[in-house]
This record gives structure tokens, sequence and C-alpha cells, in this order.
DNA sequence: GCTAAGTAGATGACGTGTCAACTAAAACTT
DNA sequence: AAGTTTTAGTTGACACGTCATCTACTTAGC
């Protein structure tokens, strides 16, 4: 529905979308709002942590011992500064995280895993991967986990090129 | 980094993502938080809509000249009932949409597009299919747009399948 | 050393999505 | 017709993401 010509105008030069297409950026558009609220789903469903919690955890769990910097953790989640400040406020009031002051850089932190935390990750991982493995990895063959990974490279790809990503 | 096993656990049969696995679903949890980013950066950037103010205006403008029912609009953009009552209110307030009683049915009402409503999503689709056009069906070839319609679809099959879709 | 520029991160405003609870009107039941 | 159940849609609380702005610290230039 939207790529189709705004019933009326037709003033300009653009290439509006066959059905065929419209049907495939249908596709994609249910799947880019749908995909992201399946995982939450699940995470929420089986355990006390969202997706966005999730990854947070994951990722801190994989940094070294002594902490990761917040800046740090945005640019392994290609998030921006503030929402990963914002998230781990709230996440450090369930007490999933912790901070301390960094001892070379007086502005900034070291976040790491409370017990707690390490808890809700353990427990909440398999699910989370079993989720994964059974939505994206078992339906599909090898030889179209390796096009759709390539497909999705050139789409980013071109959007990073109009400036965009 | 959420997928692979966290440090310390190895109590289940859970099987883990290997490390091609994990590029990939690191490639898609990118894609699914980036490319709703991009569409919106564009509109909000070249029209004063954002992208689900345009998926609101663009199914609007693509029903019946009397009106939908909002009902009706969120079984088509596949959104709640609540998720598009909020849009529609936050809309109305702009101008862009207009609601008027149904006549049939003493609880629903009709919703139009206003002047403003039309004017704002012809102006705004070229550029917003333009986007799409160069970074969805031109980079990718018709195979391969193909494969990944398929791709999508069985995907998204699973998680049907699993009660979370 | 001192000022200027840059950086780490926090914050507030705002738009947005979700869930659960709610209101009111249909539709069904007997 | 009166009572029950569905249905349409709204509302409020809350989590979340973005943007612009702000503070405090660090670094570079002189």
């Amino acid at each position: 529905m939207p790529g189709q010509e705004p019933t009326g105008g037709a003033e300009a030069f653009t290439r509006w979308l066959s059905t065929d297409e419209q049907h495939l950026w249908l596709e994609l558009r249910e799947f880019l709002s749908g995909m992201p609220r399946v995982v939450d789903r699940q995470l929420s469903r089986d355990s006390e942590v969202s997706g966005v919690e999730y990854a947070v955890l994951a990722a801190v769990s994989e940094a070294r011992p002594e902490g990761v910097r917040s800046g740090d953790l945005a640019a392994i989640l290609e998030w921006e500064k503030s929402r990963v400040s914002h998230l781990l406020r709230r996440m450090e009031c369930k007490g999933l995280v912790g901070r301390c002051a960094a001892s070379d850089d007086g502005r900034g932190q070291k976040i790491s895993l409370t017990d707690d935390g390490w808890a809700t990750v353990r427990a909440a991982a398999p699910g989370h991967v079993s989720l994964v493995r059974e939505t994206i990895f078992d339906p599909l063959t090898r030889a179209e986990l390796a096009q759709l990974r390539a497909s999705l490279q050139k789409i980013r790809a071109a959007a990073v090129e109009k400036g965009l990503w």
C-alpha cells in the first residue's frame, strides 16, 4: 500500500512499484515490524527481560570482566549513546547491571553485570537461542541463509551510500 | 553476541550458534533495527511525516473515499488497534486525518484524509518510493528478490507456528 | 598554565508501541 | 424484552528510541 501512486497525482517521473514489488515491500515491512516483536515476546514470556535488555546483558557478558564503557557498548550494539544511557539507567534500577567509576577517565563508568544480571542472562539465553534457531536457521537451507545474508548486506550498503543508515 | 553461550553455563542441551550463524543473526538484527530508521529518516527529512504516519496516510488514501474503519486499518496494517488509535489521535491533532461517526455502527468512525493529509502523502510519496526502489529493488536481481521474499515468508511461517507472530 | 576544543555520558521533551483495563454499542440468547 | 456476550474503539501506565541540550572531564594549542 505505501508504494503505489497516491490516487490523483501524475506530476513527476516517479517509477512507482509494480504489484509484485509492492507485495515484497509489504512482506518486508511486516517482517521489520513483526520480527522484533517476536523476539521480544519470547523473551518477556519466558524470562524477565525485553529484547533490548537481553542485547545489553549479552553484550556486557561477553566483554572483559572489569566492565565495559558505555560508549563502547553503544559502538558494539550500533546504538546511540543516549539510547544506551537510558536503558542502562532502567536496568540499573532493576538491579541487572552495575556501574563504577572508570579509573582512568573521570567522565566514564565501567558497566558490569550484577549477580542478578548474570543469572538472568543465563536463564534467558537457551530459550532465546532456540527461538532464533527455530525461526531462522532451521527453516532455511544453508544456501538460502547465505543468500539472505548477501541480500541484506546489499540493501544495507545501498542505504549507507545514501547516507541514511 | 546474543546467541553465544553465556560464559560459564553448560547445563542444558542448547544448540548454540556457530560463528557463521552469529554473523548472520547480527546482520539480521542490524537490519531489523536499521531499516525502519532509514525509512523514517528519509521521510522526516524530506517531508513532515514519520514512517508510521506515512503508512497510515497511504493506507487510508487507498481505501474507499467514504473513509475506513479504524479496525480495518489495524487489520490492513497488521497493527494493534490501540496503536492505530493512538496514532490517529495524534494525526488528527496535526490535521492529517478526519473522523466522522459511522452511519451504520454507533461505535465506530470513518477515517478519511483531510486536504492537508492528501497534500502531505502526495508530496511524500515520490521520495519514499525512490528510497525503497534505490535501496531494495535496484541493488538486487529479480532472482535475489524472489529468494528474499521466500526466505522471509519461511521465517515468518516458523514464527507463526510458534504462536509468537 | 590557561584557554579552546573535543569527548563521555546524562537528561528532558517528545513521539511511539504494548498491554491491560475500560466504555459503549451491537449481536446473541432465552 | 432483559440479560449476556462480542465487538469497536479509547485510555492510561509504562517501556522505549531519538533528538537536542547540558555538564563535567580531557586533550590540544599556545
